[in-house]
DNA sequence: AAATACTGAACAATAAATTGACAAATTACC
DNA sequence: GGTAATTTGTCAATTTATTGTTCAGTATTT
């Protein structure tokens, strides 16, 4: 027996359950099928509408095809494979057809999420953030969501608003999240140059670090984070075994400047690819002299190590 | 070597139990085997039901099949196989098909894991992980397969087959393979008693406790995880703060036992809840006495964790 | 004796289908 | 440019199907 085949041209799925794939709410779909026949699907024997993964395609088609500025009732009857021209078309064309959300949905997320970690609601708290992961860019997700989010987690715990627990319970949560996020990321990419991400003995995990990390591998970048509190040349072995193309070294702590800028001139030397060294974080300002020495690659925030980073992949390529 | 071998196939759960770990209460799911023949259990010579692990896996995915929009009687009678498949479809937002992972047995899994770790291929590694998941019930994933393996990265590490970042990259990768099943967890139970869980003071966060965790809420509660190094006073805060009914401290450090144990008093004696403290840890072997003073629970394996916290939630209910 | 489990029936709550109406936005027409 | 017509998403009312819950009466376990 065939997989594919047999299972998707079965009729199997409630008509709620294809709302929830395609994002097309079910009055909407019913509204389609008795105006301009959009998609009829089958019926069970007490009349509830029955679905198959066919189905369910063209629908997305339909969806896509208006998120490009279609009307329905002018593509509601296209064939598949029409459907399907017609959306590469368009979306080729559009340059962009993703709308930035209002500023009122980023706020109202914000709360929300400011809100549950003040009660510490661990489940309110997740589901927000996979809302906020759902509605948004993975780029405006993390800039104008998450970013913020953390920030303000520090500032209201210096001030004393938040408790010490609740910053810790706050930032597990995210920190799931974001390595739920990567996870995600890392099995829809096929093969990409590796990267090690990691920072040096004294310097702790760090959440700033891991939105560093979806960062590289929303470009492409086939990431390996082996955490904080490395040793250089532990560094340097990782590096060499698995070939990395590109090592990011994050620092959020001014302690041992001077032994680390030393450590960093040794991982520079001894491993196999040496050009390719970026600095993060939020004490890398120390290491701007170093930087230039040794031609490594600081980068202050998200948006900059974005562009590095895509640089450094083009370059690669 | 066979996992599954006697004791999953073997009837021996009262229906009581399945109600408790599935979630499910048991007049459900003796109406759906009325109704659809869902789950038919084997009955002792005086007519009481008895399921076998099988059976639980099954109500788990009907459960987790009904959270993602199903009607029961549409799919009570499916396999295992194509509830598995409809269940990761529904789950993963996808229209495209899923097939089950091949059954490995635990063995190669085990291999697979230690050679990605060996390699620090985080993609197989999560790739193994998440089939290790899907293959194997919760707590087979768990005692059979996850516990083994972190024992085996601490072992070869201390040997020195393994270099310090292969040990800090494997955990890692552990660690979001564990706080992504969390999440899972949570989102699908709707409410539960509220259970805390973290350590205090010179205690570092642990994946043994994160395996805690994933037993508790397989069980039934609602776990509020606030990481490692929590001064006692903020334990208290929160515990009070969301109304928690039990607590588990995590102790794998030697250090302080005397100012720890103090702090353990403190904790009965301030929180609301005074009755329900759980100690786990390598360490806890320095509070047996302590845990008899203050009418605390020593639990020294996930296995009798398990049955800890299951007694718990019944004298809660 | 108290708690738990079994059966079967009845009840209540939820979800879906149908139909028709409405309002905002877009388009067509003068 | 302004008005009418059309398009399209949303919603309410009603009916039916499905499914979780409760209850009564009896049996088993502890």
């Amino acid at each position: 027996m065939e997989l594919k085949g047999d299972l998707s041209k079965k009729p199997r799925h409630l008509i709620q359950v294809v709302g929830r794939r395609t994002g097309i709410s079910s009055d909407v779909i019913r509204a389609w099928e008795r105006r301009y026949g959009a998609v009829i699907s089958q019926r069970t024997d007490t009349n509830r509408r029955l679905y198959t993964d066919d189905d369910i395609e063209k629908l997305t088609l339909l969806k896509r095809a208006i998120n490009a500025g279609r009307r329905i009732g002018d593509i509601a009857n296209l064939s598949y494979d029409d459907l399907f021209e017609l959306v590469m078309g368009d979306e080729s064309n559009t340059a962009r057809s993703y709308t930035r959300p209002s500023t009122g949905t980023v706020m109202e997320l914000f709360d929300e999420a400011s809100n549950a970690i003040y009660e510490m609601d661990s489940n309110r708290l997740d589901i927000t953030l996979s809302n906020a992961v759902a509605i948004l860019s993975t780029s405006d997700f993390l800039l104008e969501f998450l970013k913020p989010l953390h920030t303000h987690i520090n500032d209201e715990c210096s001030r004393g608003t938040l408790r010490f627990v609740q910053e810790r319970f706050a930032k597990i949560c995210l920190r799931s999240c974001l390595s739920n996020l990567s996870v995600q990321f890392r099995t829809s990419k096929d093969e990409g140059p590796k990267l090690i991400v990691g920072s040096m003995t004294s310097e702790q995990e760090n959440l700033d670090t891991l939105m560093h990390i979806i960062v590289a591998q929303n470009i492409g970048w086939d990431v390996t984070y082996v955490g904080g509190n490395i040793p250089h040349d532990e560094l340097i072995h990782i590096a060499n075994k698995i070939s990395a193309r590109a090592m990011v070294l994050a620092f959020n702590n001014s302690r041992d400047i001077s032994r680390k800028a030393h450590e960093i001139k040794v991982i520079k030397n001894e491993s196999e690819q040496r050009d390719n060294i970026v600095l993060i974080g939020s004490e890398v300002h120390n290491f701007r002299q170093l930087a230039d020495d040794v031609k490594a690659i600081i980068s202050n925030d998200l948006s900059s190590f974005r562009l590095t980073m895509e640089r450094l992949y083009g370059l690669i390529r």
